[in-house]
Parts: structure tokens; sequence; C-alpha cells
DNA sequence: TTTATAATTGTCATTTTAACACTTATCTTT
DNA sequence: AAAGATAAGTGTTAAAATGACAATTATAAA
């Protein structure tokens, strides 16, 4: 079959931004890049989009093996397109935002893969244009946060409601009414309550929650104002 | 400099979606394929990314060539990247999804440019994954515009409440109370009542209102139901 | 037994929402 | 000139959601 002519190809990459909380910060994965140039340098995690695979097959595929990552939310970003964004080739960039739970990943990925997990409220100088995407990474979790149950996925299957009351509160960087919030959530019906407590954090202890997953599913897109003033974010 | 070795470069599209309404059906703009393959079929306007340009800027100069459309609402929708998606060669392609106030380009558009709206309930087969590229550009229109004003950008500068009514009614296939619409949509309070009427439609004759420009830019982001119940949309 | 700490729980006033129907302006018809 | 037809414009009310507010409880440590 005849070809496109005269048309220009790109190196395609994928990049994410991969968030985590560890229960006070929100914080995202940095890895130190082995590719010239800018090696050692801190960046995120990233690679070129293959022969035979979509982008987000990419996403995948890089997360697991850099990570050992599985199954966790992903979802496209942006395109970074800059013509000089990267000094050696035209290479355009997909970025994409994931959750994991921190606590299941930590060691695994910070011993085994020389990864780093940093707070978003401050991290080191990133190479390129990977500021900008995690800039516009915390936007969109913001946005989508305020109104979708997205957050569970940063947390460990089993949470107190205070855990989750101070990962909004980190998130939209807000203080929050207990009584409120806790009406709020557990209002979109998909919470179980367990007998158990966790007494790490106080005397009295916090009852242990988790997902009800069928209904979670099924509301994932309900709407939902969890947050007082939604007009905060920015879209 | 050193070259990322051993990596396949691609070819980088752009699509465009773009959305017009006349008044009753919201349309789509489609044009007929000037390339083989499938030269002749109905396709959504699009470009190959040149080497010193963004996807961004791709999208408006593809829809500047074509169309002679210059400012308009344009907006990044979702990476196509389907190995096989374009049987020639691997192509990715970056859709964007665009609104037009149809009234202004209408004649331009279908005369000069070979184009023609179709509405979105009903339109041609397309080549490629262009289906579904409309499919998400209608759901992703139908998410914003259930939480911001932004379907005025498909309006004329002067239109009337019961047209923009409409408008909303079509998109969401919802019938919508009058009294309800147009309190919340007046409490936005960036809509100047005008002197004059439209008087195509009733005897009585409605209202023109137009847009506070400042007000409408700086309430972009807010967030307001305008749609009872905003379920239905799909995120 | 007391103390300290964080978790849990409820009320009320205000605001927002959705449901609902009549009047008005004007053109057309008789 | 009066009556009829058409779509525009407008107000009330009950229910639900929201936000502000503080006392009690469970438990470990002192």
């Amino acid at each position: 079959m005849t070809r496109y002519q005269h048309q220009t190809k790109m190196l395609v990459a994928v990049d994410c931004i991969i968030f985590g909380f560890d229960g006070k910060y929100l914080k995202i994965l940095l890895v130190q890049r082995a590719l010239q140039p800018e090696s050692g340098k801190w960046s995120l995690m990233g690679g070129f989009v293959q022969p035979a695979e979509t982008t987000k097959q990419a996403a995948i595929r890089v997360l697991q093996k850099l990570t050992g990552i599985t199954t966790i939310y992903l979802e496209e970003l942006a395109v970074f397109s800059n013509p000089d964004r990267d000094p050696v080739e035209r290479t355009i960039s997909i970025a994409y935002f994931s959750l994991v739970d921190i606590n299941q990943y930590e060691k695994q990925i910070t011993t085994a893969y020389h990864a780093e997990w940093f707070p978003v409220k401050k991290f080191p100088k990133l190479i390129f244009d990977h500021q900008d995407m995690v800039k516009k990474a915390k936007e969109k979790l913001r946005y989508k946060a305020a109104f979708h149950p997205l957050l569970f996925e940063l947390l460990p299957e089993k949470f107190t409601l205070p855990k989750l009351q101070s990962l909004y509160e980190e998130i939209f960087d807000v203080d929050m009414d207990k009584r409120n919030f806790s009406r709020k959530i557990l209002s979109m019906d998909f919470l179980i309550k367990l007998k158990e407590k966790e007494k790490e954090h106080s005397k009295k202890g916090a009852y242990y929650y988790k997902l009800d997953k069928k209904k979670y599913k099924a509301n994932f897109h309900s709407v939902l104002n969890i947050i007082p003033n939604p007009d905060i974010v920015k879209a």
C-alpha cells in the first residue's frame, strides 16, 4: 500500500505522574534518568512507545517494568509536544497520571527500582517539561477528586475516616469539618464499616472501612460535592 | 548531540471534532478525505503535525486551512494510538474537540471548503477510528457542559434564553423547566439582557442576551449544576 | 483514679433545588 | 375590532442539601 509521503515522523514517548499518599503527604514517584542527556537527573517515569502497542499500553508496560506495579488507576493527562521539549530529537510525550497505594509498593519500589517518593509540595528539579506535567497532573487530580470518589485509589484496602479526611485536606489545602465530611462520604453508600480498629493514632482507635467494590464501581462516575467550595479547583 | 537509538518513529496527526448548533440540532463538521486510502470517504478534519509546531498549533492550522475558522474554542480530547488504526503506516492521532458558532461559518465552510455539517445523531460512516473519536467528544462535551458555562461558544453573539435552553435540551436529551433554567442561567450573572427582541419564533418575541465577556471569562471555570440530574453524564 | 487524646455523633438555620401554572405580548384570523 | 393562537416571561413552595457548630466516648498512659 502507498505511504504518506513527505511527512515527518517523530518519536513518541509516555511519561507517568504517579501519585501516592503516605498517610500524611501526597507524593509523586520519581526516578533518576538512565539515558543521556540529563542522565542521573530526576525525572518522571517514561519510555518510548513501541511499534505494536498503544500509548496506554506503553504506560502500563513502563510502570510495570520500572516499579513492579501492576493494577493501578491510570488515566491520560495530556500531550506535551513543544518541538524542542527534548533537545535530542523531536519527541512528543503523552503524559499519564496514576494513583497507587503507596504502602503496597513503597519498599519494593525504592529498593529494587531506584525510584523515590517525594512530597508534591517539595521535589527536585525535573528534566525537560516534566515540571509542567506534574503541575497539570496536580490540577487534574484536584479537579476530579472534587467531584468523584477517586482518592480511594490512593489508600490501602482498609482505611479509617480520619485518614481519608486528611487525604482530602492535604490535596485541597483546606480544613474540613469531621461531621460534615463523614456525612458526605457515608452518603455515597459504598463504604463498609469493619469491626476492626486502627489504634496507631489514638487511644480510642478509629474504625476501619473498606470499599464495597460493586457499589463503588457503579457510582464511580456519580457527581458529589465533597469539597465545601469547589470553585477552588481550576478545571 | 547523541540520538535515541533503536526507537521507532511514527507519524503524528491531529483530528478535530467540530461541534456546531444550528438552533435545533447539534452538528459536527465533516470533510471528504482527499488522501488515499479511503479517498472520498467522510472523515474528521485532520492533518499531520509538522516539525516546528505543537499538536495544538497543528490543530489550529488545520482548522484554519480547511475552514477559514480562526478564533474558536479548542481543547485536547484524547490520544488515539491503536497500532493499526491507520492501515497505511503507524500513525497516532491527537483528537481535539472544538466549538464554533455555526452561523458565522456555515455558508463559507460548506461552499468554499467542501465540508458539511451533519447532525451528531445521524452522520455518515467515518474512516478509521473517527467514529470512536466522535463518541468520546460527545461524552466530553456533555460532561463539561454539565458543570461549566461552555455552550455559549456554540451560539452567536446575541441569543435568546429559549434558544440557549433548547441547546441544553438537545445535548442532554432532556426537557428542562423554563423557570428553573432561566433562574440558574441568570444566577451566573454574566448575561446582559438587550432591548432587542428575536421575533422569528414567536409572536411575542424573546429578548436577546449577550455575554458580559469579562465576567464570563472570570467565571468560566466556576462550577454549577445546570442539568437537573448530572449523573447522566459519564465522565 | 485521673488525665490526655483523638474518634464519634446530632441539631439547626440557611441555601439550593425541583416541581408546578398562570399571565403577557403580539401576530393572525375572523 | 374582537377573538384566538402561540410562545415568552415570571413566582411560590415543599423538600433536600449544605455548612456551621460542641458535647460525649473509648482507651491508653500517667
